[in-house]
DNA sequence: ATTCTGCATGGAT
DNA sequence: TATCCATGCAGAA
């Protein structure tokens, strides 16, 4: 491409006669090196030749090699020492004295971060590959036990990757000593008192793989001036401003996840942390709000907000008893100790300034305890919060004012948990707006899908019971007839068409009583169906088709449309936003288009629509081109679309039975020899017919004599009905036996045929089978039969 | 009859 | 298997 630039910030040439790989990025490409840079950053002299002068070296403490900690590109040269300190690789592989420390291989970065040209240059010191994490603060008068036995308090912000690493590292610099935080052998008093005073943090903490300017989340602050500096108010500026949106995003998906997605969560993970808990506290209880509501927040109360936890509202938490059930790690960890069940009263404000009361209390659990927060229904109901909504915890700073903010379902990261309380079903609703913001009850379905086409990354869900033992309790039944859930009256039909394939999945189709299922490993998202192409460039797009005008957009690929969709509503392309607009796609790019479609119902009817459309719009040749692509655009269609349904209720996309591959009626006549494959497939199927005509003449004469010889006489074997029938259909069964007897007219061929396919019919249903219990009825015509199976 | 309260149960992890 | 936690439920108010 001519528009290629060299990665390397410090260089940037446009013009190399070659281009080298670098290191790898987010977005598992790797960073674009010109000959120069990418054969300097092969030998390993990267940093030394661009980051010279940049902070963030160190030594290696067996060969005292200087390594640059600092930057993404350095990240893979170096391990982090369990006892402190780092080792570069070599040492590192040579003495093998190290589990390998997951920079092995350079985690790939977001892509604001990684693309972003700053990125190679200076960098901070230290741990900055480890990102950053700030101890957190004791909110509740810990008890110096607390805090030796570290059960309490401790916040980290960074990636998640270098957290575990960075945890052998933090005695270095940080220590509780009797409740007060030594750092680096400078004792500050204070801490164990309340968080307020307790601001202290290591000198790393504010380093990361950031760099100087790489975004706002360090607050335009120099790294190094951030470094030294312990003062509380870039604590605050910290935690305000370490939100970029889409990471934290993201980070939904990173969070339970393997090294790959390790990264993703590298910047921006909030991490409500204990010491001794860090690793169990379950990500779904992470706070993952994004920047904006970070902001939306913080301007609400004019603090900083470290948020401690979320949690999706069950069903339980937002219903009318008014309990709200807290995760024990959380409640322990983030709340006041408390010893006796009453608890205590607890005060939290929300984000509109209001401040409540809530009993913060426990009950007896097996032999364990159970939080929860009493009294929360007026609070939820001004915040007009329900089931599958999420709640955010978090602190002021530097007051320590505990702060509920939420976040409205389907919009912004979801848990898993979100989606089990979602699945609980009760007061499930159709929310849509990110949290932190007035919510919005009365949008319809369709409003919600407009707002996550425009919220990229935001995720859908398929509710999923967890407990299906609320399904017919008597407040379902009431919020059904809710006039907030009329957004959620859809047929199974529709809700059906909303239904996409997840993302880079590709179905395995699983075929249950005729009926096709496409099985994905990820669960589909919820959004108008659209054709998914690789374009040439390899990347990903989608297309679909206005309702109105019915001409084909191009979105992007991780656009959810809802389920009505007009060129108006086209934000990604304002050339093309309004119905007048012409057409990207010729007839031969959409016949393309759809031939290589997976989504045979959207398939066809599209093309049946755009066929009527084109009709009226296109000369001779372009219907010329529709008649080919009606002969043969299916050919391309691949085995796994096509339906596997012997008889066709309706002919869809894909459908390979003779009278979908038929001509246009009036189309040309078919030679003698012809090969396509509307002639193949006749002759294929007429042979598979005879051969079976032969198999099956005996088992029809015994049949036929078995009439016969029951006494079957009220009329002669030819006028029975049932034998007319048996003539006219291509089964018969026999006393329940489970027999094929092709019966074609002679001379006739069922056009829809599948004999591949009758074998599985004829036993896919014993309701069908019982019914030929007697000669007499011993035919059954398909539409007899189950409407399973005969639609 | 309804709501509240405290605990038990069992599915999910 | 242990633990968590969403929800059920009985008894009290």
């Amino acid at each position: 491409m001519s528009s290629k630039l060299c990665f390397n910030s410090e260089c940037k040439v446009s013009n190399s006669e070659t281009w080298k790989k670098g290191w790898r990025l987010q977005n598992h490409n790797f960073a674009n090196l010109c000959h120069r840079c990418g054969s300097i950053y092969e030998e390993g002299r990267f940093c030394e030749t661009f980051h010279k002068y940049a902070s963030g070296w160190r030594c290696c403490e067996t060969c005292e090699k200087r390594v640059h900690c600092g930057c993404i590109v350095s990240l893979h040269a170096f391990v982090v020492l369990d006892a402190g300190g780092i080792e570069c690789m070599l040492c590192a592989n040579k003495y093998v004295t190290l589990t390998p420390n997951q920079m092995g291989t350079p985690p790939p970065l977001p892509d604001w971060l990684a693309q972003s040209p700053v990125m190679n240059g200076n960098q901070n010191p230290g741990l900055a590959s480890n990102g950053l994490w700030h101890q957190g603060k004791n909110l509740f008068n810990i008890t110096t036990n607390d805090l030796n036995s570290g059960s309490r308090m401790s916040f980290e912000v960074g990636m998640s990757t270098g957290l575990e690493r960075l945890e052998s590292n933090k005695p270095r610099n940080l220590s509780f000593s009797n409740g007060s935080l030594k750092h680096n052998g400078s004792e500050k008093p204070g801490c164990n008192s309340a968080v307020v005073n307790c601001k202290e943090e290591p000198s790393h903490m504010h380093q990361s793989t950031l760099k100087d300017g790489q975004c706002a989340l360090l607050s335009g602050k120099g790294s190094s001036s951030l470094r030294e500096d312990n003062d509380a108010k870039d604590h605050s500026v910290l935690s305000q401003q370490l939100y970029p949106q889409d990471i934290a995003r993201r980070q939904l998906s990173a969070d339970d996840n393997n090294a790959d997605s390790s990264c993703q969560s590298l910047i921006c993970n909030f991490k409500p942390v204990e010491v001794g808990v860090r690793k169990d506290l379950n990500a779904r209880y992470r706070p993952k709000i994004s920047g904006e509501e970070s902001k939306l927040i913080s301007g609400s109360t004019h603090s900083a907000i470290t948020p401690l936890f979320e949690k999706i509202l069950s069903a339980s938490d937002a219903g009318r008893i008014g309990r709200l059930v807290l995760p024990k790690k959380c409640a322990e960890a983030y709340f006041p100790p408390i010893c006796q069940p009453e608890g205590l009263p607890l005060k939290v404000q929300d984000i509109n300034g209001k401040e409540w009361t809530f009993q913060f209390r426990f009950w007896p659990n097996n032999n364990s305890r159970m939080y929860v927060l009493e009294g929360i229904t007026n609070c939820l109901q001004s915040l007009q919060l329900r089931a599958g909504d999420t709640v955010s915890f978090g602190r002021t700073e530097p007051e320590g004012k505990l702060i509920l903010g939420f976040r409205k379902a389907s919009c912004g990261p979801q848990s898993d948990q979100g989606v089990q309380a979602v699945k609980s079903g009760n007061e499930m609703h159709a929310g849509q707006h990110a949290g932190y913001q007035k919510p919005k009850h009365k949008e319809d379905l369709t409003q919600s899908h407009s707002k996550v086409n425009k919220a990229p990354g935001a995720s859908s869900f398929i509710p999923i019971k967890r407990k299906n033992s609320m399904l017919s309790s008597k407040r379902k039944r009431e919020r059904a007839d809710n006039v907030d859930l009329l957004g959620l009256k859809v047929t199974l039909e529709e809700a059906q068409g909303l239904f996409r394939s997840p993302p880079r999945h590709s179905p395995c189709v699983v075929i249950i009583e005729d009926f096709k299922f496409e099985e994905y490993e990820d669960a589909p998202v919820i959004g108008r169906p659209t054709i998914t192409i690789r374009d040439y460039l390899g990347e990903d797009i989608q297309w679909t088709q206005c309702d109105n005008c019915l001409k084909w957009r191009k979105l992007p690929y991780d656009s959810l449309l809802p389920a009505n969709w007009t060129c108006v509503e086209n934000a990604w392309d304002f050339e093309r936003s309004s119905c007048e607009a012409a057409q990207e796609l010729t007839v031969k790019q959409l016949q393309d288009l759809l031939s290589i479609n997976n989504s045979e119902s959207i398939g066809a009817a599209a093309f049946k629509k755009l066929q009527d459309a084109e009709l009226d719009a296109h000369g001779p040749e372009d219907l010329e081109a529709l008649d080919r692509f009606a002969i043969e655009g299916y050919c391309e269609v691949s085995p796994a679309s096509t339906p596997p349904t012997s008889k066709h209720p309706r002919h869809r996309l894909g459908c390979s039975c003779i009278v979908c591959n038929q001509p246009p009626s009036g189309g040309p006549k078919h030679p003698q020899n012809c090969g396509c494959k509307v002639c193949m497939t006749v002759r294929r199927r007429f042979q598979t017919m005879m051969i079976r005509r032969g198999r099956n003449h005996t088992e029809r004469e015994n049949v036929i004599q078995e009439f016969k010889s029951q006494g079957n006489t009220r009329s002669s074997v030819k006028s029975d009905p049932a034998i007319e029938v048996l003539k006219s259909s291509s089964k018969v069964y026999v006393n329940g036996d489970r027999k094929v007897i092709s019966t074609s007219v002679e001379g006739q061929i069922d056009l829809n045929t599948q004999p591949q396919r009758e074998e599985v019919s004829t036993c896919c249903n014993s309701m069908a089978l019982k019914k030929q219990d007697t000669p007499d009825r011993g035919v059954c015509k398909l539409g007899d039969m189950d409407p399973k199976i005969s639609g």
